[in-house]
DNA sequence: TATTGACCCCGTAGCGGCTACAGGGTCTAG
DNA sequence: CTAGACCCTGTAGCCGCTACGGGGTCAATA
C-alpha cells in the first residue's frame, strides 16, 4: 500500500497543507499519483521531508534549507558551503539572542515597581511615553 | 507651519508608510487635512506615535499596543491591566529566550567538527538527516 | 517663469511560512 | 448504504509592515 500525503505528514510531524506547500515551492518533488489522483510517496520523500523538518526546527530559512538540500545531493562535493550556511545561521541566532536579552532587560526596567493604583501614576505608562515626545 | 506626515515620521523614527498603516488600522487617529489634502498633525499625535514606537520596540504586538493605549487614556483607571499586559509580554520574551538558547545549543552540536571534506562525510548533513528517516 | 526635486496622496500587492477555508471527490468500515 | 475519514484544487488570511505605480503639490533655483 502506497504512502499517502497524510501518512507522510504524520510520520514527520508536518501538516498535510504544509507538505503540499513544500511541493508548490519546489522543496519536495512532484510525486506520482494513484489512479484516484492521490499523491504517492516513497522512502526518499520521507527522508527528504524529515531533513526539511529538522532544518526548519533548527531555524534555517526555507531558502537555506533549499541550499542545504541542493548541496547535500552532491555527495562528492565539498562541505565547506554547508558549514558556511550553518555558521551564518548560528551568527543570526546569536544576534537574536543578544537582541532578546537587551529587550528583556528594558522590559523588566519598565515593569519595576508597578504596585497597582491609578493609571496616571503608572510607571509603565510613564516609561513608555518618554519626555522627548 | 503644520506638521506633515514626513515630519512626524522623522521625529519618531518611523516610515511614512507605517504612519499611514497605523492610521488605517486605527492606532493613530484620522488627522485633519490641509487645503491640498495633506495630513496635518499636532503634539498629541507625536506623543501617541512615540508611545506606539516605544512599545513596538519593546516587542509588544499591535493588539497589545492598542490595549495599552486604550488603558492609558483612562488616567483614573486602575493600572493592574497594564501591569498584566506587560507581564504577559515579559513571560513571552522569556519563553522565546529559552527556545532560542535551546536552538543555539542544538545548532552548535550540529556544527561541531566539520573540517571540510566531502559532503558524504559531512557531520552537519548527517545530523540533519537522522536515522529515523 | 519654467523646471527640478522633494515631498504628499491613494490603492494594491508583496514578503515569509504557513494555515484555513470552500467545495468538491474517494475509500473503507459497519 | 451511509457516515466519516481521508484526498483533491484554489484562494484568502495571518502579522507588521514595505514597496510600488501613477498621480498631485510646493519651495527653491536658473
Amino acid at each position: 500500500m502506497a504512502t499517502t500525503i497524510g501518512d507522510l505528514a504524520r510520520a514527520t510531524g508536518t501538516k498535510v497543507e504544509t507538505v503540499r506547500y513544500y511541493e508548490r515551492i519546489g522543496l519536495l518533488p512532484v510525486p506520482p499519483r494513484t489512479s484516484s489522483n492521490y499523491r504517492s510517496y516513497g522512502a526518499a520523500e520521507l527522508a527528504r521531508l524529515s531533513f526539511i523538518r529538522r532544518a526548519r526546527d533548527l531555524g534555517f530559512s526555507i531558502e537555506q534549507v533549499r541550499a542545504l538540500l541542493t548541496l547535500s545531493d552532491d555527495r562528492q562535493g565539498d562541505c565547506a558551503s554547508i558549514d558556511e550556511i550553518a555558521h551564518t545561521h548560528l551568527a543570526e541566532v546569536e544576534r537574536k539572542l543578544a537582541d532578546l536579552k537587551a529587550l528583556r532587560r528594558e522590559l523588566k526596567a519598565v515593569i519595576t515597581s508597578c504596585k497597582g493604583g491609578a493609571v496616571a501614576d503608572c510607571r509603565i505608562i510613564e516609561a513608555l511615553a518618554p519626555v522627548r515626545a
